[in-house]
DNA sequence: ATGAAAGCGCTAACAA
DNA sequence: TTGTTAGCGCTTTCAT
């Protein structure tokens, strides 16, 4: 047992208490003083906030969340950090969540659901205020835990499909049909694909499907195809790109997973010598910089990633009916077709 | 005032309370069986069990923590979400922490110390088991908190200078001096440099007075040197080598802050027609991705970012006096120099 | 193997 | 304006 002497040495942070206790106030006019909440007078609010600031104390937020209702966290699942597109909807989000007085607690997938169901499960017993997840697909438990959570969630990044309460995002499958519709004016005719573990990326299988389907309207089909079975990246891309060229088949133009891809594609034929778009158009997704701001800038689209964010985030930390916001994407005629 | 059968459809969310009421047990023999730690039957844990299922019951995190003693957050601080070294970074920290039970909270600072004060003075108050922060500078009261909170603490990305508890990295002055070095072993005397906002990025600067201090071991200077007062970009290491260029000093390298400002330099003198590294030869930092599948590699410093958030995590985690890894770096010798 | 009871540090009525 | 008093939901002795 230590005496009143010895609790000053205390390995443990200060609490609440002690604060009270050397202003000579009671714990909840200090924690009325510590939150400006409620009333109490200058003199005490002095002795209050010298004694907070001469013993270092630092609020416990665990047990504050427990005696108030809600926590000011905010769970966030994204399946990638390798992908530049994910931090950045995170950066999105942790601007306004920040702004609002939130934490953002990431968790990373890897494009798996079951992972997903599990770091969610975990998420939901720190009792977040909302939950924002990349996609509209998750497994039926995901989305039971999810509903019966009685938070806020955001699904960003897709509009095509059902969600649980907010959903921010544009149609993948119209980014696709876009992509492939402009191929298709463009006079391009042996359109190949070079893409990446589509069974894992639900979008980028969405975007082909909608590119498909647009180049079906014109009476095309994709004349050749190589998926790399890994997550994209411009070795991948290039990769790709190389084994598609390999197999000798005709084409004026290939379509590619995303822009890292793309790039990938852009970079081999750069080594290659093949001349772009006159040889070999290429068709990226995403709008990063890199693509942008490459000799001949990319043909792509651009998604609004860290709107993405803002707007999942403003709404999560808002009350409200379920709302449903298409922020589109743009077409951007580069210089690759 | 509730009855017991109106209870079942509280809009809250289920407790220990109502598992163990409904599995015909105490509080604390489910919060064992719940947990698997102590001793239970058989008998005893298939009912606990199913009625937590059965209830749909989410642990509350929160209160757990605040009953026992630490929590399983970690804080993770880094200055930008917009530049891929800080992703990678968390992503090698995040396996290793939810391999450990951990959940990563992350904070964006925006390369600002004044930030970085507040971010971290309202994570400490989650009370996480440990802290991981981008670099070794922090203003004084930063330094105290961390200090302060008898947690581990771990300082990732750079070893030039003091820190707290465990540090993790590499020498980033050591890193600009090889550079400095390489280019002049390989004959370049016209030497330039192009970085960006050098005042927030004290690693950036790190490097740039290594770099420097080489030059002058071999009686050179930086013949002409660009800042550009932002961030760094591709688009900014593009304008900056151009603006570089246009005053006309006569240059036969440049050495670029990192690796997307070397890119975009890259990008430039591909737009330009400008030969690589004939007429011009480009260094950079970080060995990223993008780099090092261009046609021609891009000559930088590899960096092991991954390999900093693992190994800051697995001492975060762990016990153990003060620590320090320095974990190196590799000279790529691309195709730019 | 199990339950009762005492907190963890704070917030939120409710009195005073 | 201020202090007292209950908890928040869980873990953890300590009996039983």
């Amino acid at each position: 047992m230590v005496d009143e002497a010895a609790e000053g040495m205390r390995t443990g942070a200060m609490t609440l208490t002690d604060v009270a206790r050397a202003a000579g106030v009671g714990e909840s006019t200090a924690s009325r003083v510590l939150r400006g909440h409620g009333s109490f007078s200058e003199k005490t609010r002095e002795s209050v906030l010298s004694a907070a600031r001469s013993l270092g104390y630092v609020p416990n937020r665990i047990a504050g969340t427990l005696a108030s209702t809600g926590s000011k966290l905010v769970g966030i699942v994204i399946p990638s950090l390798s992908n530049i597109v994910f931090p950045d909807v995170l950066r999105g989000a942790n601007t306004v969540l920040v702004g609002a007085g939130f934490q953002p607690v990431v968790a990373v997938t890897d494009y798996d659901q079951g992972r997903e169901e599990s770091l969610i499960e975990s998420l939901l017993s720190w009792r977040p205020a909302g939950m924002m997840v990349a996609g509209l697909e998750h497994t039926e438990r995901t989305g039971a835990m999810l509903r019966q959570a009685r938070i806020r969630v955001a699904e960003l990044l897709d509009t095509d499909g059902e969600g649980i309460d907010i959903v921010v995002g544009f149609s993948n499958r119209e980014a696709g049909r876009t992509s492939g519709r402009h191929l298709v004016s463009r006079g391009y005719r042996q359109i190949g694909y070079v893409g990446h573990d589509l069974s894992r990326d639900l979008r980028a299988a969405k975007r082909f499907a909608g590119f498909r389907s647009a180049l079906e309207e014109a009476g095309l089909k994709v004349a050749a195809q190589e998926i790399i079975p890994a997550s994209s990246s411009i070795e991948a891309g290039r990769d790709g790109l190389a084994r598609l060229l390999e197999r000798g088949t005709n084409l004026d133009a290939v379509y590619f997973s995303n822009d890292d891809m793309a790039i990938g594609g852009y970079f081999h034929c750069l080594a290659r010598g093949i001349a772009i778009p006159g040889q070999m158009a290429i068709f990226g997704f995403n709008g990063l910089d890199v693509a942008r701001s490459a000799p001949q800038p990319l043909s792509t689209i651009l998604t609004p990633r860290v709107a993405v964010g803002e707007n999942g985030a403003r709404l999560v930390c808002s009350e409200g009916p379920p709302a449903r916001i298409d922020l589109g994407f743009e077409l951007i005629e580069g210089a690759t077709t």
